[in-house]
DNA sequence: TATTGTTATACTCTATAACTATA
DNA sequence: TATAGTTATAGAGTATAACAATA
């Protein structure tokens, strides 16, 4: 490799990078777990709880913690799966939608003034990063 | 802009590979508070506690806890500051620098298998990506 | 008085172990 | 018996408020 220094590079980058992002959550916004739960369930519709643990890669407990976080905000329902009692599907309300769009745009804005100031190089070079960054995400 | 997404995009894909790299810390590993404390006395040899609480942006508190759960693991040491006596001075022992060592090659290994199954271009535009994520974490 | 660091206390997210209900 | 979810409990990291020591 022409860098062998990149991993570590990449590492401490994207570790700075995402904790930055993260503090920019502002005052009164959801706990990331609780938002990327939103998220989980803006892109895939009704999910259990143990889908969502295993999404997330966290253990249910924690999971279950979590979603009832969100259930007492009215920003998702719990409601019983039709043909196995044992189960639990969670799902957006319209409040938890509304939520959603609100997050995404504050969380954006502050990412989205960095990238305004950019070159046009520059920002197609963050373009492929993320098409790199998703790979690495999902392996 | 030509591409309006590519913040909520960016945000997507750090986030999530930051928490993938996060996860490959490994069975006994230090914690990411704890390491990240320790790479800092590496790049800038003794700090106090307030200046790497200000490195992390964190309150003093919670960097006391950190620095003596590393004191207390042997990896830093803690002495006077040989003018002030209010403050405290942190600084890496050989045990801790043999720490940041053996973590940083533990914590790569796995990045780097994915880089290095990546193209020379691939390599070149996460070098180029990590410049401008520092830019952002620095802002 | 102002600054540096710590102690006391509490909240959030995570985990493991044990339990309940259902399949 | 096995599975899905929850409850009980604990540990780590963070925060704010109050305090001690020093400048």
């Amino acid at each position: 490799m022409a860098n062998p220094a990149l991993a570590g590079e990449l590492r401490t980058a994207v570790m700075q990078a995402a904790r930055r992002i993260r503090n920019q959550r502002g005052e009164v916004g959801l706990s990331d777990p609780q938002y990327t739960v939103l998220v989980w369930l803006t892109k895939k519709g009704s999910l259990t709880p143990g889908q969502l643990a295993e999404l997330e890669r966290i253990q249910p407990p924690s999971m279950t913690r979590t979603v009832n976080g969100l259930a007492e905000l009215g920003l998702v329902a719990k409601d019983e799966h039709p043909t196995d009692g044992r189960q639990v599907v969670v799902s957006l309300t319209e409040s938890g939608r509304a939520e959603v769009r609100e997050t995404r745009r504050r969380r954006d804005a502050w990412l989205t003034k960095h990238i305004a100031a950019m070159t046009p190089d520059e920002r197609a070079t963050l373009a492929s990063a993320v098409e790199l960054l998703r790979r690495i995400a999902a392996s």
